[in-house]
DNA sequence: ATTACTAAAACTCGAGTAC
DNA sequence: TGTACTCGAGTTTTAGTAA
């Protein structure tokens, strides 16, 4: 019996938990303990004997008169314990992980066609509908310092985001925008924009607000900017 | 890689959706994984290779500049998914598991010994303070069905239960009674004893109520009856 | 029907080590 | 420092089968 529960035992424990073993014995077979755990038999019973060993497990008289009818079987405190601490550990990961994609850089000045581009009609009237405002004329540049930031930006794409539509002038087309809501150095709410078509190399983000972020949080070019889009 | 998730995956995949990697490449060494699940870092280095072979995890681009300097990891969809799986089947066994003591028998008569006995002053003093009420004149005797449930109920012995004490008349003594609070066929309120000093082998076990449970559920003998105990 | 043994195949591990 | 390969040892698996 290793020191950690190995998977196959954890999920014998919880069938038969489920099954009201921690107060009763509970009249099993070995078969449908390996079925419950997508394992033969002959396994389900070598998982019974390892628990037992371990004190994990005990094992009550035999259910019926017959032999090799079964067996039955109770969770000890020990076993129970066990269960718990590794619940525990899983729920801890999974119900208070940090969720929110995280974008470190710092902050480049662009040449100033971010703001032209987001501020044609065809763009300020979806704006106002999709993310509830017009933003401030000047996008926000941001050149991410690290590769793992650049291929989580990327990945954005495929993720959704708040889709403003391509358009036409009539002499050229424009390409769609996706949104992203989030904030600023913790702090001045935004939206991260993924263009279809950008003059920038993939490690530079643009990042649009309401009012105008360089101003509000004191940045200048070579300032660190963290961008935190909860998703 | 297996069909199922093994514990080093599964307590891999934990680790990271701590520090993460739900939505952002987290930077590791393989060291790290191995102390965080408790093996080598040769281990952690086989079970990051095994998830990305699985599609659970995915890798970015290294950290920093230097060669070898760790590896950027996230937790792709289906990883999560996994974990999701897993753990809804541990939450559905912890969460909703019955937490009571089933017995079942049928009842048998007794010899008005019990009733007799659990009439005397130094006991009816006692059960008024610990239960709240002087058990009715006559008990219950249940004949258990089955090895497993004769089983249970010696096992209450160890658990606990409210405690009577044994008391002396100056010509004998009595011994302790521990009652134990449930219900009769999932309806009657009643409390199983267990005596210290019985007459009855351990396969008959004696149910007090503050009313006549033979009446109330229209029970003779040979019935059957089931005491639940929640715990 | 069962449980659980044996044997052999498959898997997992850490040590040593190449890069 | 790092990752990750090979390899020998230990563990876990299933098939076959005795009781």
């Amino acid at each position: 019996m290793p020191a950690d529960l190995r998977s196959h035992h954890l999920r014998t424990l919880a069938y038969l938990l489920s099954r009201g073993a921690r107060h009763n014995f509970v009249p099993v077979t070995t078969s449908e303990l390996g079925r419950a755990v997508g394992r033969s038999q002959q396994a389900a019973s070598r998982h019974v004997l390892d628990l037992e060993e371990g004190g994990l497990l005990e094992r009550g008289p035999a259910p019926a008169a017959a032999a090799g009818r079964g067996v039955s079987l109770r969770i000890t405190q020990r076993g129970y314990s066990e269960m718990a601490r590794v619940y525990e550990e899983l729920r801890g990961a999974m119900e208070s992980h940090p969720s929110h994609v995280e974008l470190d850089g710092v902050l480049v000045s662009g040449m100033g066609e971010g703001a032209y581009y987001m501020s044609l009609d065809g763009y300020t009237a979806q704006f106002r509908e999709r993310i509830g405002y017009v933003p401030f004329p000047g996008t926000l540049n941001v050149r991410l310092s690290e590769a793992r930031h650049v291929s989580a930006a990327v990945r954005l794409d495929q993720v959704g985001g708040e889709l403003i539509d391509g358009f036409s002038d009539g002499r050229r087309t424009y390409g769609w925008v996706r949104c992203f809501a989030g904030s600023v150095n913790g702090a001045v709410g935004c939206h991260l924009i993924r263009l279809e078509r950008t003059h920038h190399d993939p490690a530079t983000v643009e990042v649009i607000s309401r009012s105008n972020i360089r101003r509000a949080c004191g940045l200048e070019d070579g300032s660190p900017v963290s961008i935190r889009l909860p998703m």
